[in-house]
DNA sequence: GGTAAAGTGTTCCGC
DNA sequence: ACACTTTACC
């Protein structure tokens, strides 16, 4: 039976990656009735109800596939939107598979990506510069705490992070702060008004945050009617991926492109909405019953990923939801293994037994590809990724510390982003003294003075300050030094390619040579960063094709909206691959670990006080889960090292929502009690001994409290304990440097 | 103005 | 525990 289970997996596997192009009544045959309805259903509004692993992303490539081939509508006009990155590659990836002769003007992508075209393209209407500029979250923090000092708001006070929710949640539902009604609480008062000075900040400097993106390309659209009426009239077809996680601007913005006149398919799964924080609303799916005529539902209920286990695992615990449309999956798979829980000391003891765990499985079947271990917070990667460097088992890190955000390559980029545009102040102010060139806040706040009096930007002011002789000496030659280098490498940006540009900016800026100078594995590492950046624009043209002339800017867009996941595709092709819950959505896993099922931690302590919030955290457990096609772990440590301190955890109630029937203990701890312990995972417990060669389970002798079996131990060298159950005198704790405790 | 030490807060998820 | 910021001193 377990040969059959591997042999099904390999066979899946090599089945999910066809490599010749099937024809039309091929696909067919391969899917079952209500998916078949869903890929030919006539023109019209189609609403797709489809559970975790029940094929809908195939369903609405091929769907695509059969408006081009089956209607021969031109590709050109289709729209088809997802909701991540991740998930916006892949969908072009099958498409151009399965038809075979690239997208011809179709436009596939995120919501924000979408949108970031349409303001490129229409920058003039939509009343921004053409160097716009798209900037991440980190950025907009820091622009709000400069709108906090200038308002003299105190940090203590209002958080900025909170005033920051506060500007995005309003963009979400699509406010502007100046519609918002007035109000009587001052605190609603304050963030108003930091709303608006955000605002007026963000447009004078070209700046355009990821909300504002959506929300200014759907004002374009309401607002310019000659606009709307072209882009109405060119897509005949829409394709909504995820549509559970639209939130309202976005469903807003799928509404004012679509008529009458076209069809539009969105496929969502309520159990699997895990974006409420970010203004996600369930209700879009109804409304879109409502508010679309005609609208064909079609329900996909059978799973074709996960064992019966897994699936009835999933389904008992999204049971415990209340908001619900209602919907149970079923599976013609068999039991398969049971889901295994492990309690682990702690978060150290969890990460090796994942390690163990995944060299178990790779020695006797697998392959690391095989293998998800999936976190809810990113932080928790760290202590599983150190494990696994020193077992040695290749791992790819998804999101994270993502690539662009890091201080290092945010500096080049504003190297590159002043090359092209010398008005951009936040650039400046960057890396105006990044490398260090003598030029501390004193002088920087001169400048900005002389800016702000002479209306003008930083970079002339800084022009100012050399022809007019304002600041003089060491500073002076620093200024000059910095303007040298940036005006060469604007003229370097007009002649040459992006990686020899991208090339150029790590070297004249200095920060390269910086780096390098500096000791440290981190400095080292950030150096390495920037060579890495080089190759990033490499493969960036690469991917981009010819097609577009100003690359630098589009390169810089990429980088704010994609912001990572560079090491991904090419060496880690077989390797473990880890990341957060949410990310993992969409993917799934021979192997699934759910680490740190913890309360407080999963679900969330920010969760616990709210119903909603803590459904949410239900459906992204459920996500989780079912994400597993095989073998599913789960793992919680009784103690984890938070700031510092070791602190006491509980089981995730989540794990409680699973019949136990489908669950097999896993503890480190025997049970003496009984003559057998009981637990498969006991075969283990000899190689997996302590360093001092005790291992769990074992008879040991002692002079004075006789024969006993060793059930527990901790620390290291002097400092081992270990604890022993004596059959005459019942548990203890023994210092292994005192105690003369003998292997029987 | 630059460096080292001391002090501080920090982590939820992602476009 | 660690990274980032403020302070103290060169």
């Amino acid at each position: 039976m377990q040969i059959k289970a591997i042999i099904d997996t390999m066979f899946g596997i090599m089945h999910t990656e066809p490599n010749a192009p099937i024809s039309l009544a091929d696909w067919l045959k391969n899917l079952n009735p209500a998916q078949q309805q869903a890929v030919t259903a006539p023109p019209g509004n189609v609403l797709i109800l489809a559970g975790a692993g029940s094929g809908k992303t195939r369903v609405l490539v091929q769907r695509i596939a059969w408006i081009v081939n089956e209607w021969h509508s031109s590709p050109y006009g289709i729209l088809a939107v997802t909701f991540t990155n991740k998930a916006a590659h892949e969908m072009k990836a099958r498409l151009e598979h399965i038809i075979g002769h690239g997208l011809h003007g179709m436009w596939v992508g995120t919501f924000h990506g979408l949108s970031h075209r349409l303001l490129r393209l229409h920058w003039r209407e939509c009343g921004l510069p053409e160097h716009f500029q798209v900037i991440d979250s980190d950025d907009q923090l820091q622009i709000i705490r400069k709108i906090f000092k200038k308002m003299n708001i105190n940090e203590d006070r209002i958080e900025p992070k909170k005033a920051q929710s506060f500007i995005n949640r309003k963009k979400d539902e699509g406010k502007r702060a100046k519609s918002l009604h007035y109000s009587d609480s001052l605190y609603d008062k304050n963030m108003q008004e930091i709303y608006l000075q955000y605002e007026i900040q963000c447009e004078e400097n070209g700046l355009v945050d990821f909300a504002e993106l959506l929300l200014k390309a759907f004002e374009i659209l309401q607002q310019n009617e000659e606009l709307k009426l072209h882009y109405q009239e060119r897509f005949k077809h829409f394709l909504v991926d995820e549509f559970q996680d639209t939130n309202g601007i976005q469903y807003q913005w799928l509404k004012i492109l679509t008529t009458k006149a076209a069809s539009v398919t969105v496929v969502g799964d309520d159990d699997q909405s895990i974006y409420g924080w970010r203004g996600a609303k369930i209700e879009n799916i109804q409304a879109f019953e409502h508010d679309y005529k005609a609208v064909t539902v079609i329900r996909l209920e059978q799973n074709y990923r996960s064992t019966s286990t897994i699936l009835h695992a999933a389904n008992a615990l999204i049971m415990n939801n209340d908001a619900r449309l209602g919907k149970t999956l079923w599976t013609e798979s068999g039991a398969g293994e049971l889901i295994r829980v492990y309690c682990a000391f702690n978060e150290e003891d969890e990460a090796l037994y994942v390690v163990r765990q995944i060299k178990k499985y790779v020695e006797a079947i697998g392959s690391y590809q095989e293998i998800g271990i999936l976190y809810r917070s990113n932080a928790q990667s760290r202590v599983l990724e150190e494990a696994l460097l020193r077992a040695g088992i290749p791992y790819t890190i998804y999101g994270g510390l993502r690539y662009f955000e890091r201080a290092e390559i945010k500096d080049a980029l504003a190297y590159l982003r002043l090359s092209v545009n010398l008005q951009d102040n936040a650039a400046i102010e960057r890396i105006i003294n990044m490398p260090p060139r003598g030029i501390g806040d004193k002088s920087f706040e001169k400048i900005k003075e002389i800016s702000q009096t002479q209306e003008c930007s930083l970079w002339q002011a800084v022009e100012l300050c050399i022809s007019k002789n304002l600041i003089t000496g060491r500073i002076r030659a620093g200024l000059l030094d910095f303007m040298d280098t940036i005006q060469k490498l604007q003229t370097l940006c007009i002649e040459v390619t992006l990686p020899i540009m991208m090339e150029n900016v790590i070297q004249l800026s200095g920060l390269l040579r910086y780096y390098k100078e500096q000791k440290g594995e981190r400095a080292q590492n950030r150096a390495e960063n920037l060579e890495e950046l080089v190759n990033a624009t490499f493969d960036f043209e690469a991917e981009q094709g010819e097609e577009i002339s100003s690359s630098t800017i589009a390169f810089l867009a990429y980088a704010a909206l994609e912001g990572g996941e560079r090491q991904s595709t090419k060496d880690n092709f077989n390797a473990v691959q880890m990341m957060t819950i949410h990310s993992a959505k969409g993917l799934e896993f021979p192997v699934v670990f759910i680490t740190g099922m913890e309360e407080s931690l999963f679900p969330h302590h920010f969760s616990k006080d709210s119903t909603t919030a803590l459904e949410e955290e239900r459906r992204l457990c459920y996500v989780g889960i079912t994400r597993a096609k095989q073998q599913l772990f789960l793992c919680y440590a009784e103690k984890r090292r938070l700031f510092g301190r070791d602190e006491e955890r509980f089981p995730s109630r989540f794990i409680r929502e699973i019949p136990t029937a489908l669950i097999e203990e896993n503890t480190r701890r025997v049970k003496v009690e009984h003559q057998d312990p009981g637990f498969s995972f006991v075969n283990d417990l000899r190689q997996d001994a302590h360093e001092s060669g005790f291992y769990l389970g074992q008879r040991v002798k002692h002079p004075k409290f006789g024969n006993g079996t060793v059930v527990d131990y901790e620390g290291h060298g002097d400092r081992t304990r270990i604890h022993v159950h004596f059959d005459m005198c019942g548990n203890k704790w023994l210092a292994l440097s005192f105690a003369k405790l003998e292997a029987v």
